[in-house]
Order: structure tokens, then sequence, then C-alpha cells
DNA sequence: CTGAAAGCGCTAACAA
DNA sequence: TTGTTAGCGCTTTCAG
């Protein structure tokens, strides 16, 4: 008997809505939709009549009859690769702060890097009606925007395709993060270096391997093509493009990862290949998720913030929705920066080591 | 004058709703409404027509409308003790895409184990009229979970206060793997077993801890109380936690960890202390999450399926929904076991070892 | 400043 | 089998 409340004894649990709100405050419905909504011009002793009531009544607004009245969903969506790289619950966790601290929902859908599935991630979102998507997939189809385009749904995404001259964009300056890298394997005397790309059909991967390309160029190494192998930014990815290059007749001293669990990839298929870092090979990673400083020996990697991204993604998001007075169109930028730890050290057969066994394959050139 | 193909001149981009879908059917809005929701009395011409009417329109009906009328939402609630913790990325990830093959979204809420958020979480699935909930914190406040009983939302959730003897149990059986690992320890040599749990006010550390001490006890092993520590499933938790035990005059030979990131934090300290695993501390995780397999040395530990977890509590939630034929009331279990890789081995200073160099500090006992 | 009333887009009786 | 109609709970004119 001591369950309900309100419920008198029928045994239905008293639906409250705003109804109920307004007749225990003696008022109309419509003056409880407004101090709800804190329109500035309800009487206070009708607004005090209200908030008590909802509090005894513990109500709260149906978000549904709220979404189709208004048009709003207060949904926001965010569309990630694959929740399964740290990285992304990193962001994921970020984004969701974010937008709950305004008042918004976030939808999330993972697109584990196949299109079919990205395109029914955008369903799924416009669906809902998300107020606003952040695509966060490091590459997505051109047409897919389209979509959200044609629905009016405003939405940023990072690495623009050029052909989006649009205030969306999130840009990533790779470059500042992968030169600092870069200048740091040269000054150690590191000029044989490798480089593991992601999956050079997302624009993210190719912008980080032509920064590398270039930073390589600018600091007066040459590249040598054999060294630059695809990976798939996964475990399995680093791993196995390793492993390729162990098996090549020729070595470089260091390699460069495009993130960083495949980095972690890459330190496995040392590891099992019994070959030491950073005295074998220097390894660096990017992205500096949360684990990087837990490898053993701790990964040096290039840090992206994933807290910049998300808020910057859920302001140009909000700012678009609510267009404050002034109409900033910028693109906002996020930066790169290196984060020296443990796996970058001396080339190998360097005066420095020679004590050392050198790995067991002769580095010839 | 390209943009639009339907919207003729008029510049908004011409809403496309269920009666524009009837009217160019010709048909009634309730036949619209009954022919995608796959009523099966629809005369097979009309419903001809309204599909076509629906590819042309390219429509799709109004989720909030939908979830107004007919008091569901088709969201399940998805909470998490700590998105940042691998194991639950690739919870969620199961979860989404289980939830999205019966046409449900999910909305992700994560505590950080902080008891207001956790309050916040519930409010805002309450909020969004959610169907069901998972909660997936490994210890929940049991006035949280009134809240949605009275709400009446069916919930699941792991580790039930004994208090709770509803269906919407998922029953994981720790002591399975747990004892799996105790034995792999003990035939090895081991005697001198630490365990580093995760934060006790969880129901889901402490079973796991009970669990532990219980098959020492079955395996004829001693517990010493000084290497019984509490962590908090994090990596820094386990690397200070591991510190804790280098600071001791003795030292067990053998660590398990309520958890992979535990795990990965003693590694840590072990690695700053200049201590190898296996050769000098054995060392067990549990939950195999997928980093597990790549750590340095690849983890030896125990494998909760969270594919299994996910499925199992999306399966329990929607046949609460929708109630099929047979009920069953059943709790589920979720099994663990054992997955051996390379961190463990025999005890240190022990024959098969002893050309090793042994631990700086001496054994003593 | 307040209340009555008209929908938002859809589903579910109920009639035909 | 189909169409008509009455709401779902809320916001928002529009009068008062």
């Amino acid at each position: 008997m001591k369950r309900s409340r309100k419920a008198a004894d029928t045994s239905t649990p008293a639906k409250i809505d705003i109804r109920s709100v307004a007749s225990l405050a003696r008022v109309s419905i419509a003056t409880v939709s407004r101090t709800i909504n804190h329109v500035p011009t309800v009487d206070p002793i009708l607004a005090a009549r209200v908030w008590k009531a909802v509090r005894e009544l513990n109500y709260f607004p149906n978000t549904q009859a709220r979404a189709l009245v208004s048009g709003k969903s207060r949904l926001l969506g965010l569309i990630v690769s694959e929740i399964t790289n740290p990285f992304f619950p990193e962001l994921i966790q970020e984004f969701e702060h974010a937008a709950v601290a305004h008042g918004y929902e976030i939808l999330l859908g993972s697109t584990n890097y196949e299109p079919k599935t990205m395109e029914l991630c955008s369903r799924r979102m416009i669906e809902r009606m998300v107020d606003g998507v952040a695509i966060m997939t490091f590459g997505i189809e051109d047409f897919l925007l389209d979509r959200f385009t044609a629905d009016n749904i405003p939405f940023v995404f990072i690495d623009p395709a050029p052909s989006r001259p649009l205030n969306s964009v999130l840009a990533v300056d790779y470059r500042a993060g992968i030169y600092e890298g870069v200048q740091h394997l040269a000054v150690l005397g590191h000029r044989d270096i490798g480089f593991i790309s992601g999956p050079l059909n997302r624009r993210s991967a190719q912008s980080r391997k032509a920064a590398f390309l270039s930073c390589l160029e600018s600091t007066g190494i040459k590249a040598n093509h054999d060294w630059l192998i695809e990976g798939t930014h996964t475990l399995d990815g680093g791993r196995d493009a390793m492993r390729h290059i162990l098996a090549l007749p020729n070595w470089p001293t260091a390699i460069m990862c495009s993130n960083d669990m495949t980095a972690i990839g890459v330190q496995h298929a040392l590891f099992e290949a019994n070959l030491k870092v950073p005295s074998d090979f220097s390894l660096i990673g990017f992205d500096d998720i949360h684990l990087a400083e837990y490898t053993i020996p701790p990964l040096t990697t290039i840090r992206m913030s994933c807290k910049d991204l998300a808020n910057k993604a859920i302001e140009n998001l909000l700012s678009r929705l609510n267009p404050p007075e002034g109409q900033g169109e910028d693109a906002t930028t996020i930066t790169t920066r290196l984060i020296a730890r443990q796996t970058t050290g001396f080339p190998r057969n360097t005066l420095q080591d020679l004590k050392q066994t050198p790995a067991r394959k002769p580095q010839s050139r």
C-alpha cells in the first residue's frame, strides 16, 4: 500500500502530464509550458505555484511531444568509425559530456569503416531527426554529406573533401605534430624512417601520410617507398605491416605510425621477432590515446586532443543551431604535437649502443 | 536551380509526411500507416502504390510522432561506468549492433563511477522514455533501480543486489574463470599470489575478490592479506597497487587482477622497476579486452564475453517488451574462462630459471 | 499576463 | 479491407 502516493488505489501508476501539473497549480497548461520553458513574462506567483506542483508531482515533460511540436529533437548525432579504437571512446566521452551539459543527448553510430553501415547510420540519424551531426569517421563519402545537406541538418567533420567550402570543417593540423616527430627522429640520427599509414581510401590517412612525406622532405630525408606500408589503423594492421617490413632485405631504423593502435601492433610484431624498442627500432604513434602512456615501453606519439575535437565540434554545431550575434564562418583548427616518451632512441648500430648485439638481420643499404 | 527535385520553386524543401505519401498513392493515411507497419491485411495493390510513393518521395516516418502516439520510443538505455575502459567500448559496440538489428537505437550514459552522474543518467533515460535499460556499471545503487521500477521500465543489470529477486539479472559466473586461473598458477608452482581488486564498493569487484579468495582456499593456498590490494580498475590503479606491493618486504610471485586495465598498469609498474614478466612475476588479468592480446608480453587473462553479455542483455530486454509465448523467468548466466597467454610462468627462483638473475629483492617468507 | 484552441505527424479505434 | 476521426503531450498563436 505504500507504493503509490498519487495514484490512490487505481493500480495504474497515474501518468503525470502537463495537465496534471496545470490543475494542481490551478493554471492553464499554457502557463505551465511557459513556466518550465522560462518564458520571462510569467507572473512569479503563478510560476511559483507551477514549480511547486512540478516538484510535488515529480513531473518532467515528455521529450517526444516536445520534439514533435518544436521540430527539434535535442539529439546530436555522433558518427565514429570504430568504437573499438580507444581514440574514439575518449572522444565519445568528451562529446557526451559536452552534449549533456548543453541539454542534448547523443545518438551514437559506429560505421566500422563500411560504407553501407555509414549509410545506415546517416539514415538512423535523419530518422531520429537529430539537430546536428558530428562525423568523426576520418573520411566520409561525399554523397553522404549531401544527404544531411538536403535535410538541412548541420554537420561537422574532419578533413574536408576539398570540394566542401563549408563552415563545418574541423581542420586538423597534422603537419605540426608530424613535423616535430620527424625532427625528433632526425636529431637522434635516423635517416631510414618507415611509415605505416591508415587505409588510404580515407582522407585522414592520406593527410597524415602526405604530412609525413612532406615533413621528410623538409627535413632533407629521402623517402624509401618500400617502407611506406598501408595499414588499417588497427592492432592487427600494425602487426602485419611490421611483419612485412621485417621480411624486407633492408630495414628502416625508425617507424612512424598513422595511429597509436598501429604502433602498438608494431610493438607486438617486434616483440614476436625478439627485437627491442627503442634499441632496434624507434617508434612513434599518433593520437596519444590514454593507453600510449602504458605500453612497454611507453609510446612516443603525436597528440591530437580529442577533448578539443569534441568541444569544438559541439560548439560549432550548437552555434549553428542557435545562431548567436556574430556569425563566425571560420573553420576551426585542431593542432597536434609530439609527446616524447620512451620508444624513440638512437638508431641501432650507432656508436651509442655498439655494445648491444645488433638486430639479427644485417642492415644493408 | 538544380537543387530541388520535388519542391518546385517554393524555396522551402517541401516536407514529406504521411499525407504526402497518402495523396500520391491515392489512399488514406491510415493505409499508408498500415502498409509501412506491415499490417498484413492491406490490399497488395494499394500497398504497392504506397511503397512506390514512399520511394519516390523518399519518405520516412517521423520517429517522434510515432513515439508520442505509441508510447514506445524504440530507444534502449545503456549505462556503463566508464567508456574509457576498453571493456566497455567493446560491449557498447556489440550492444549497439544488436539494438540496431532489432530496430532500436541506444542512448548511452557513462557514469564515471559517480553516483550523481548515475542519477543524471537515469533521469535522462527516463525523460527520453527509453523502452528498457541495461545497466552495465558493475554496481549500482539500489534506489536507482527503484526509479526504473516505478516508471515501469524494464532493466537488466549485472551482479544483483541480493535483494532483487528479479528476472532482470545477468549473473556472471566469475568463479569458473578465476578458478582456472588459480589452478593454472598453482600448477606452475605459485603459492604466493596477490590480488588487485577493483573498488570494493562495487559489487562486481567484491564478487571477483570473493571468488579469488574462495578459489585460493579450494586450491589449498593460504591468502596473504598484505597482497590483497584495492585498486580502481584503471591503469593508474594497477600501477599504484603494484608499486605498493613492490614496497613490501615480501613479494608474491604472481598477481591476479580484477580487470585487464589493472593488469596493464601492473605491467607498467614492473617495467618501471625493471622487473620482467613472467620471469619475475606471473600476471593474470580479467575481461580479455581486445588489447590483452597485444600487451608485451601478451596477457594471460580471464575472458568474459562482452558479446555474450550484450546479446543476452538485449535479448532479455526485448523479450520483456514484446513478451513471447513462454515466459522464461530465469536469470541468464554469463560464464568466464582462462585464456592462457604469455604473462604466466614458473615462479622466480625456481629450478627452471635459476640461471636468470633473480629479482633484486630477495624473497623471504 | 493568461487561457483557449489549433495543430505537430502519427497510430488505433471505429465505421463503413 | 479501407477511410474517418480522435487523440498522444506539448508549444504557440490569438484573443481576452
